[in-house]
Parts: C-alpha cells; structure tokens; sequence
DNA sequence: TTAGGGTTAG
C-alpha cells in the first residue's frame, strides 16, 4: 500500500467531481504549454527546480519522511482517493506519514516593558526621521544599546520596510545584541507588506547563512509574501525546503500552503492535502475551510463547495463571519444564488452580523442573477439594520442597479453618496455605474453629463468609464462623440484595454462605411493595431482562409478570455455591414465555433433539434442561422438522417442589457427571409417551425433551381 | 495594533 498517493497522472480516472479533470486552460486556443501560473523563481543556495506536479513537489518528503514506504515514481500511482470518506490506513503496522505538526508553535507571552511612555516618543521619532542610521546613532550613543525588548518593540513599529532594513542593520553592528529569530520574522512581516520578494529571499538565506533557526513563523511569513508578490514557485520551494530540514509545518504554514495551491488552481493537490493532513489527526479550522471555499468558488465547482460545507457538519467547525462570507462569494461564482442567500440568511440567523463584505458580495449575486426583489429587499434590510456602508458597497449597489435598470434608485444612492457628511465620496467606479446606467438606459446626454461631471470634478478617469460612454454613444450614433471621448481618454494617460478594443469593433460595426468606420479604426489602430490589419484582410477578395485563421487565433490568444466572442460576434457583424466578401461572415463563425466561442449553440433531442443564439449579436445569429438552414437542407437532400417533428431557435428575451434587440431584430430577419418560424407566445425570445412547414421552405430556398435561377 | 494563515466592486 502506497500511502503517497500523490499522483496526479491524467490516465487514472476519478468518480468524484472534485477530481475530475482540470478546465481547460485560459489559452485553449494556443497550442503551446503556457499555461503554468508559476513565475521564474529567483535564485537561492537552496533552489530546487520549481514544479507544478505535487508528487515532484514532495518528492523530498517521501525521501525523509516516508522512508520506511516504497518511492520510486511508478510505485507512486495509488488508486484514487474517494471523498468524502477519509483515507482509511490499510497496513496498521506502519505508522500513519505525518504531514503536519497537530500542534501550533507556541508564542511566549507579550512582555509588557515597564518604560512603555518614553519608547513610543522615541518610536514616533523614528517613524518619522528622514534618516533613521543618524536618528538611531543619536539616541543609542556607544555603551547604550537598547535592550532586546525596546529593539524589538521598536522595530515593529517603524512601517516601512526600508527602515526596518536599516534598524536590523544597527542591531548587527552592536556589540553582542542576541539577534534571534523574532528578529528576522518581523523584519521579513515588513518586507511582506513593502512587497519586497527579492529582499524577503535574501534576507532568509542570511538567516540559514548565519545560522538563525527558522521556524513556522519565519516559513508562514515568507511563504504569504511569496503569494502576494504572485512568486508561488518560491511559496512551494520554501514550503518544501521545511521538510527537507526536517522542520513540520504546523496548521498556519499549511494553510498558507493550501492557498497557494488553491491560486494555483491545482484544486487536486489542495484535496490531497486536506487529506493527508486530516489523516495525520488535523482538525481544520475555519481558515482552512475558508481557502478550500474560495478555491472551490473560482472553480465554479458547486460540489465543491457543498462538500467543504459537509466537512465542517461532520467535524463540527462552526463558520464565522470569514467563512460565510467566502462561502457566499464562492456560490455566487459558482452561479448559485439561492444558496448564497440561504447561507446569508443562516448567518444572520446564527447571530453573526454581516458586514460590507457580506453585502458587497450578496449585492452583486443579486444583481447578477437579475434577483430586483431580493435585492431591494436586502437593501432595505441593510437601511434598517443600519449594516455597516462603506464605498465598495455603495459603488456595489449602484452597479447592481445597473445590472437591474434601476434608474431612480442609482440616482438617488449617488445623491447620497454626494452629501457632504458622507465618507463614501463618488469615485471613478461610481461614476462608470451611473454612465453605464444610462448607457443602457438610452440616454447619452446624461452619460455625457456625467463624463463630464466626473473630468470637472478631478475624479480620476478610468478606462471604464470611457468604454461605457462609447459603447452608450455608439449605440446612439454619435460616433463623432465617441471618438472624442476615446480622444480624451487617451490624451489623459488611459491605455485601452481588451474591453475598450471590443467597444470600438462594436462601434465600427454600427458605422456608415466610408468616413465614419475610418475614424473609429483611427481609434482601434491606437488600441489594437492587429484588430485594424485583420479587419484589412477579412476586406480583401485575396486573402485565403489560411491566413485569416492563423491571425484570428493569434488574436485571440493574445486577447482576455472574456472579449473573446465579443470580438468574434463584432468582427460577423462589420463584415455584414460592411460589404465584406460575403463568405468571410461564415468564415469567422466557423472559426468561432473551432476554438469553442460559442458553446451549446446547436443541440438535438430525438423530437426537437435546436439553435440558441443567445450569447451571439445580430450579425452573428442571422449567419448561424443561415448555416443551420443550409445544414438542414443538406440533411434533406442526402436523407442521411431523419429530421425531428420540430425545431427551434432562442435568441433570449433581451432582458439583459446587451443582448437586447436581438429577438426583435430576428424577428425581422425571419420576416424578410419568410422562413416559417413562429413566435412561441408564452415564451418571448423563442421560436419553432414544424418540419411540415421547414422542409417546403428549405427546398423553396435551397433547391439547385431556385438558387441558379 | 505589536513575530505567522482565510473574506468586498466592472
């Protein structure tokens, strides 16, 4: 029996959801093996190459701890643990391999120093010195060093880690001052928070140089400054390096452990080990729930999350106010709302008070799934209960209300946040909401108003808020004005993002061709430079589908995930309208469905076959549409398959504020071509034709007669 | 906030 079940081989299959095969990376498009979220690791004494492989990772543990158990590699491959039942230890007579220390690193109490009034005068002053080594030769003079305690008092509250290099440089040069570990460890908390990764590794290895012990402490610190300078390589070297010296970690360092897998998003080395620490006689805390939480919640992995909330049942653990919170992010990224609400409602029933961290999220869930009264609801609990407000709330609410259409209720929280007595001033993020609010609510001139309310105010523009108002623009035609803006912008410092490039493509598709296109691809030459070149052989009757395909797919690679399709459905449409060959529309959705931009766009039931174009823009669905019929008549015509009784297309209600007009721009489209597709009355956004109806016309339109005449 | 881990906005 191999108790180093580590493993995490693609080959060996996994029932239970939380091992089931990772996602697809961000860069599915790409071919290449990018896809490690691990930077290059600075070099150390101690470097050991950095792997995103746990089995690599604690390939030293099973080397120093685990001597007694086989560990040649392919003795390594166990049969898949099963949650939630917990490993069970076949073989009695070896002892259980212990991963972590069950009990904390004691800390020996505060010494509460006697001449606590006169040290933080001298704190202050340190604080506060310009030039720390001159202050500090002043007020310890040769002979008069501080004692262990002041030094160290001292040096905690310096909050600056350039002065806490300096004070620990003065300790050294003192005569025989008992620099220990503690030292170190507070000296490498202020290196944490200045984010100074390569002085954190440095000063560590003077640590190991000079022979200072690390403990716990001195590893959770460097490993949490390792994450939040993104270095995870160096979290797990470090994390690794503990074991090799033969150090156990102990509950805190593992969870930090536990989080950096998490971010990772190696969600079955976090599992693992959860569960070897829970079969070394862990009992995880609330922390450690938290991370699993979080991690589960990115993922979107709604077992995940009901089994983190099973553990805590079964164990006990009892969540605070960090966990529910976490928690309620977490469903709420898993597109659960009602769960999320139900969490909330435990919270509050379990007397724990929510606070802007609860309400930023539950808000946003809300508005998200288009909940208007369970929002409103909560928002005038939030009054009454009088909950804890902050800015991020506020900006969240007004967001919502974007999200939901609700004007007067935005302007009226904008209002308040305006009032003098309020802390909560609006920033950029409320501004962007209001425009947005607008935007979508047709109304430009107020957009503008507030555009230019927000340039009068000196709050700082961002990018944004530009992108709401030329898509607000756009959509009312005044390109003139959304060039301007983007003109502005610019000329204020602000770099176009991936979003602000999809906007502009968005415009380009509503343009007049001739002047109007040129001047918002003046704008996207700035931004994209690529979009405008691919734009320039989609045009041109020459260019072969080869070479749009290999520069499509470089151009997606290179673009955010998100603006993916949204490029993909602007580019259909420019070439639409645009008077673009008329294949390269085809071209492009075929591209788009390749490299999996539009998922579940057809779907067949033995009675129904289906179309939903919901998450594609006019151009986009009257293509996807005209290639379904054409896929229908070849069905037809080579009989191969046997059609359904009915089919059906979905192009959404356009209750959402982009996908709006789609259904009614169908409609016409359906109107024009005369295709026998019937609005489903008590289902706006959905349509049928019966095969009776479809086949006649399919042969109507498609038939080699009709089409050479 | 007194040497260590987990939670808020397009």
């Amino acid at each position: 029996m191999v108790l180093l079940c580590a493993s995490t081989s693609p080959t060996i299959s996994i029932p239970h959801p939380l091992f089931s095969p990772l996602k697809p990376p961000a860069t599915f498009l790409c071919h290449s093996s990018k896809t490690s979220a691990v930077t290059a690791s600075s070099p150390t004494a101690d470097q050991t190459p950095s792997s995103s492989s746990l089995s690599d990772q604690l390939l030293p543990l099973s080397l120093t701890l685990l001597t007694s158990q086989p560990t040649s590699p392919s003795a390594t491959v166990a049969p898949p643990p099963r949650l939630p039942a917990k490993p069970t230890w076949t073989n009695p007579s070896k002892p259980r391999p212990t991963v972590l220390a069950l009990r904390r690193q004691p800390r020996p109490p505060f010494s509460h120093n006697p001449s606590l009034r006169p040290l933080t005068a001298l704190s202050r002053t340190l604080r506060l010195s310009p030039d720390l080594p001159s202050a500090l030769s002043a007020a310890f003079p040769p002979g008069h060093s501080p004692s262990r305690d002041d030094a160290l008092l001292l040096l905690n509250s310096l909050r600056s880690w350039q002065k806490s290099l300096q004070f620990l440089d003065f300790l050294r040069s003192l005569p025989d001052f008992p620099l220990d570990t503690i030292f170190y460890n507070v000296v490498l908390k202020s290196l944490r928070a200045g984010h100074q990764w390569h002085h954190v590794e440095r000063l560590a290895g003077e640590m190991i140089d000079a022979s200072v012990p690390l403990d716990n402490i001195t590893y959770s610190t460097i490993i949490t400054a390792a994450k939040r300078c993104r270095r995870f390589d160096g979290a797990l070297r470090w994390f690794e390096r503990m074991y090799r010296t033969g150090l156990m970690p102990d509950e805190v360092t593992y969870s930090a452990v536990l989080d950096v897998y998490a971010r990772l998003g190696h969600r079955e080395e976090v599992v693992t080990l959860y569960e070897r620490a829970c079969a070394s006689g862990w009992r995880p805390d609330a922390v450690a729930f938290s991370v699993l939480g979080k991690m589960f919640g990115e993922a979107g992995d709604y077992d995940g999350i009901r089994y983190v909330l099973k553990e805590m049942k079964d164990l006990g653990v009892k969540p605070n106010a960090v966990v529910y919170n976490t928690l309620i992010q977490a469903t709420g990224k898993a597109g659960k709302p009602g769960l999320a609400r139900s969490l909330f409602e435990e919270m509050v029933a379990a007397g724990l008070s929510p606070n802007e961290k609860t309400l930023t999220s539950l808000i946003k869930i809300y508005g998200k799934a288009r909940w208007s009264r369970d929002a409103l609801e909560l928002w005038e609990r939030m009054k009454s209960n009088r909950w804890p407000m902050d800015f991020i709330l506020y900006n969240t609410l007004l967001s919502m209300c974007a999200d939901l259409g609700l004007e007067e209720e935005a302007e009226k929280l904008f209002e308040d946040m305006r009032r003098p007595d309020r802390y909560a001033r609006p920033d950029s993020w409320s501004y962007t909401a209001m425009i947005n609010i607008y935007g979508s609510g047709g109304k430009p001139d107020r957009a503008v108003k507030m555009f230019e309310e927000m340039l009068e105010k000196g709050v700082e523009l961002n990018v944004m808020s530009c992108t709401c108002l030329i898509q607000c623009l756009g959509k009312a035609r005044r390109i003139g004005d959304a060039v301007r803006v983007f003109e502005t912008a610019t000329e204020r410092g602000i770099r176009p993002d991936d979003r602000l490039c999809g906007c502009l493509l968005s415009v380009a598709a509503v343009c007049e061709e001739g002047g109007e296109t040129d001047m918002v691809l003046g704008c996207l030459k700035k931004a994209n430079n690529r979009l405008v070149g691919l734009l320039k052989m989609l045009r041109d009757e020459q260019v072969g589908f080869g070479e749009i395909k290999d520069e499509f797919r470089g151009i997606m690679n290179e673009a955010a995930v998100e603006v993916r399709r949204p490029f993909c459905n602007c580019l259909i449409d420019i070439c639409r309208n645009q008077g673009h060959p008329s294949r390269r529309a085809n071209e492009l959705l075929h591209l788009g469905n390749l490299y999996g931009l539009y998922p579940g766009l057809h779907a067949r039931k033995s009675e129904e076959w289906s179309l939903d174009l919901r998450s594609l823009s006019v151009g986009a669905a009257k293509t996807a549409f005209e290639e379904w019929m054409k896929s229908l008549w070849d069905s037809v015509v080579e009989e191969e398959e046997v059609l359904p009784f009915s089919f059906s297309v979905y192009t959404g209600s356009g209750t959402h504020k982009f996908s709006q007009g789609l259904a009614s721009s169908f409609t016409s489209h359906l109107n024009q071509v005369a295709a026998p597709f019937r609005q489903v009355e008590e289902k706006c956004g959905s349509f049928v034709a019966s095969k009776e109806d479809l086949v006649p016309w399919l042969r109507a339109t498609f038939s080699p007669a009709v089409v050479n005449a």
